[in-house]
DNA sequence: ATTTGTGCAAATCGTTTGCATCTGA
DNA sequence: TCAGATGCAAACGATTTGCACAAAT
């Protein structure tokens, strides 16, 4: 990993206000440099392992935790059964395709809702999800 | 069960081309008899030991599968580690409180989707998911 | 009689936890 | 130094599977 890049991504990290530590660095690269990507825990790991010493599954996931806990990532559900982290925060949607398993970003203003309803007292919005299942035909 | 209710939901059964077993007419009275509900396949298997005399858990999955697979039922996911099964079919979407970890419905005219972006080519829209995530304020 | 469904227990998958050890500020 | 981070293995929750048995047509 280059000098500057590794600073820059270092930099991000204490902002969200963690230890810019190896294996935070190593996963931060894979995740923050280049395009944005759709990662599962298992993925990252796996990528870790090519280009680092070593960082453990439980450490991917509690990273993975953390970024998303300080904006850094965005956790996107298409299954019961397991979680995407999308680099991209900004306000977007995702195309699942359900065969291949993967996402699709959909541009922000591809696609627009019109009028939120108003939520039910006491509560406010965190995020809003939209999701749509593609079939192969 | 009444017998009117029970030779409603035997029809149903029938019609979605499966045998109306003793379990599958037990779950079927839980999921369409009255209000639309969204269960788990956890709180549906607790119902029906409480008025019927024994139904598996693996039945439970398997019955909701065949349902969902039928048309008669839709799965939604709202978290990464388990699946909600609607038995509200419409189009329509939803909030889910993530604290009660439940969800609410949403009027289908309450919201609409200006223009779906059109899918990548060889795919086509299977069902579109819109979930509204709300904490408490 | 034949096909389809069910129950059970074991297996699996993704994820989380407890705790001893290590590391960055 | 010492709060915070990591690794490992075990624990976990939701779901699926394999297979012998039972029930529906």
């Amino acid at each position: 990993m280059e000098l500057a890049v590794k600073q820059d991504i270092a930099s991000h990290i204490r902002q969200a206000g963690l230890r810019p530590t190896r294996q935070r660095l190593a996963l931060g690269d894979l995740l923050f440099t280049g395009q944005h990507r759709h990662v599962t825990a298992e993925i990252l790991h796996q990528e870790a392992r090519d280009v680092t010493e070593h960082v453990s599954l439980a450490t991917v996931y509690n990273t993975l935790h953390q970024f998303t806990e300080a904006g850094l990532l965005r956790e996107v559900n298409v299954t019961g059964t397991k979680s995407f982290f999308d680099t991209n925060t900004r306000e977007h949607h995702h195309f699942y395709l359900e065969k291949e398993d993967m996402l699709i970003d959909i541009d922000k203003d591809k696609m627009e809702l019109s009028g939120l309803p108003t939520p039910p007292e006491g509560t406010s919005v965190e995020q809003v999800d939209v999701i749509i299942r593609l079939k192969k035909d």
